[in-house]
DNA sequence: CTATATTGTGAATTATGAATCACAATTCTT
DNA sequence: AAGAATTGTGATTCATAATTCACAATATAG
């Protein structure tokens, strides 16, 4: 066995955590193992105790890693277009590959919350769910503000709805391991979710 | 100590698969022990195994509670109304208060489903999935049928988003511990759904 | 009422995986 | 190049939870 490469902590803090992340995608968190990290990293395990103090501080890595895609996304399609419903369109789409691309979201928002030491990552995960929506909120908002869309709406309402269009689907496509076409759902979905919004 | 009474292997049966089932719901399938099972149900844990082989049969029974319990739902709808939009609303509702009353669901969805072993139940699980996703798409069929429903939307479509109505609300309602107002959610979003699918 | 089957109990066993540690190899500083 | 700091390795320890087992109590059949 040839020895692994001495490598910057700051690299292997983001190889490990990217690791976790893949690993929680495929295995769930049950299949997430310190030893199935490193061997993913191609280090031993106990060497990965050089990089984090233990498991739960490479999981709160995991979900700072979530957080920062979520709102990476939000970020995006604020320069592509001005026009609130096609942003909503743009952000539909990114968000469903994001989704089908990481499947670990799913998997950590519905994970173990019970414990007095996860109650810090369940706090962390709602925040990051709140500042997404504000997001959404905020492109609705504009959206009703242009008069594109109807005003009676809630704004949080269809905000929520909106990611409502891509759980499930997500879901499906992940219970049916892949058989589900979770873009063509989106697709598909889309007009009649406008069709609910937009000023007749 | 008092002992526990004796009790019939079916009652204890359904016992252990109901404790497993608040367990999970509770602290996610990590919080999932024969221990945690047996104190519950007021026996030692090894009394579990004169009842279940082991926990992979624990968790088969679990599911299928779960299956039951969606399936009961959509059944019942079927003889309260026979307006599809309306039985289409009483759904909602019912499957609302479901998931809300059995946090466990989403939790047994998403989680692990990667060894051989798990490979039977996320199979049992995509079953119980595809067969309320059909008897939604059933009652929008009929509900395009009587006219009340446009027809240029597809069924399967139009029911994964009536799913969508739902999770993200169950999944905001569990990060906010209770928080989030999930049956308002639900109320809120319904005229907007409606006004999608419905002829204008 | 006695024999048998069923269920409950506590102790022991086992498997798994996290975490620690002494030591080796490598890189960096000077 | 010498010494210090950093990173990697293998062996070991520790904790937890599933599972097994011999035995006790209780219910049921005859």
């Amino acid at each position: 066995m040839t020895r692994a490469a001495k490598t910057n902590t700051d690299i292997r803090q983001e190889q490990i955590a990217s690791a976790a992340l893949e690993l929680i995608g495929a295995g769930g968190l049950s299949g997430l193992s310190i030893a199935a990290i490193a061997e993913r990293v191609g280090i031993v395990p106990s060497a990965v105790y050089r990089h984090y103090p233990g498991k739960e501080a490479v999981l709160d890595a995991v979900l700072e890693l979530l957080r920062v895609r979520m709102l990476a996304n939000a970020e995006a399609v604020r320069t592509e277009t001005p026009d609130a419903v096609e942003r909503l369109r743009l952000l539909l789409i990114r968000h469903m590959t994001m989704l089908v691309d990481n499947p670990a979201f799913p998997h950590v928002i519905f994970a173990h919350f019970s414990h007095d030491d996860d109650e810090n990552r369940r706090s962390v995960l709602q925040d990051t769910m709140r500042a997404y929506l504000d997001e959404v909120t905020r492109i609705i908002e504009q959206g009703q503000a242009a008069g594109a869309i109807r005003g009676d709406i809630p704004p949080r309402t269809a905000a929520v709805m909106f990611i409502g269009l891509i759980l499930p689907a997500a879901m499906l496509h992940r219970l049916s391991r892949g058989g589900f076409d979770a873009a063509g759902h989106v697709n598909a979905a889309w007009p009649v979710f406008l069709g609910g919004i937009v000023k007749s």
